[in-house]
DNA sequence: CTAAACCTTGACGTTGACGTCAAAGTCAAA
DNA sequence: TTTGACTTTGACGTCAACGTCAAGGTTTAG
């Protein structure tokens, strides 16, 4: 497939995704003409790209990472020592963050609910 | 105290510090000369601008929330309804980020100990 | 064959939370 | 009063993951 469709597939813009290429986390097939063609694959190798985004791994970490998942979603090893230091390590800043993320959480719920108490809430009706 | 005893009390730098209060997070008093005199409170309030910056909030909305919370930690009603509204959405959005990165984490879990698995390994010291 | 809808590379712009100078004024201890 | 550590404002730099535009080639349905 072109650019074009796995973009509408997956909600990456197509810059997004010639950025995804540059980074090293796509290699598609290329025309004659310079076009681009994506494998099936790509969609869900795209996906992972977003998730590990999502958590904060920078492109360069997610290059080292996207080997060790094939395209059938099972799991292999880190292939060097190096990298799986670097994946522990990622490992723990994501558990902060998810700590740091549940006291934040807990901070804002503390307001809203301070609020949600206030007799000024003159509407019964659920928040649309 | 001055801008330099916060910055080493609370880890933030001096330029952040200012950034906060052109920012309108922090309001020192200000000296004759110029300087900054900020007060002991402020050493809390830095610490909770710093759990929000970390949830991902933004320092305009940051900005909004402060006044809800009082030097002594207590808990106050937001001041109007659109801010409730904005609330909620960031915590319907923390949530989603915690999701997130939980499904990352679990994913370089099972990298990381897919190579733990391996007999590549060899030796049986604790990582340093 | 033509037109619309696609694709290419290249290059500059954006955003937020700061980092990093520079030039100059201030504080406080001895 | 000197000196060294501290502070001020101002302004430009950074970084990552894209957005956005431009000028031009490609594909394919009709």
């Amino acid at each position: 497939m072109f650019i074009g469709e796995l973009s509408r597939r997956t909600g990456v813009s197509t810059r997004g995704l010639r950025y995804y290429e540059e980074q090293g986390l796509l290699h598609p097939q290329r025309r004659a003409s310079g076009y681009r063609e994506f494998a099936e694959a790509d969609v869900d190798r795209v996906r992972r790209v977003r998730v590990l985004l999502a958590a904060g791994l920078n492109t360069d970490l997610i290059a080292e990472v996207l080997p060790c998942m094939t395209d059938t979603g099972a799991i292999l090893a880190p292939t060097c020592e190096e990298m799986a230091r670097d994946l522990e390590r990622e490992r723990e800043r994501m558990s902060r963050s998810i700590d740091e993320l549940k006291v934040a959480h807990e901070m804002l719920d503390a307001i809203i609910h301070a609020g949600e108490l206030l007799p000024e809430r003159r509407d019964g009706e659920a928040h649309r």
